[in-house]
DNA sequence: GCCAACGTTGGC
DNA sequence: GCCAACGTTGGC
């Protein structure tokens, strides 16, 4: 199973906004670059995915898991790009920070690291054990 | 507030 | 098809 990593402002949308959400969900729209596009498609159902918030806070704060695979983005009206829909699993018991994860020499291939543009990203299984182990 | 990285646009 | 100019993202 593929793990992933969504990025948010969270003065857009936060991890607050998702838990408030519930079991409806969230529509993840507006991605308009088409690498974090291209993983959006390879989404699966029941996929886990990072929740990180960009900007003051800079951590990961909870899973989030894929209820609805890539559908037209409804705020796209060139059709282009895609949205998936996803729900909130749990909060992590503490939030990773980047700091964290960018003094951890096992995750210096994290893609957050390595390109810190790009907001929607896969998460190897090994490095998704590793946030996990920082956030417990 | 600045800047590096990167995507897009438009002239040639 | 190349590349300079410009806009955006996101960390510092």
């Amino acid at each position: 199973m593929p793990y992933w990593l969504l990025k948010t402002e969270p003065e857009t949308f936060s991890w607050q906004d998702q838990l408030a959400r519930g079991t409806n969900g969230e529509c993840w729209d507006g991605v308009r670059n088409h690498q974090a596009a291209k993983h959006l498609r390879q989404m699966q159902l029941g996929d886990q995915a990072l929740f990180y918030h960009t900007g003051k806070d800079k951590s990961i704060q909870g899973i989030v898991t894929v209820i609805k695979t890539a559908f037209p983005d409804p705020s796209d009206a060139t059709g282009r790009f895609v949205a998936v829909q996803v729900q909130a699993v749990k909060p992590l018991p503490r939030p990773v920070t980047l700091a964290q994860i960018k003094a951890e020499t096992t995750l210096a291939d994290c893609l957050l690291v390595r390109q810190s543009r790009l907001s929607v990203m896969p998460i190897t299984t090994s490095q998704w054990r590793t946030i996990l182990r920082l956030a417990a």
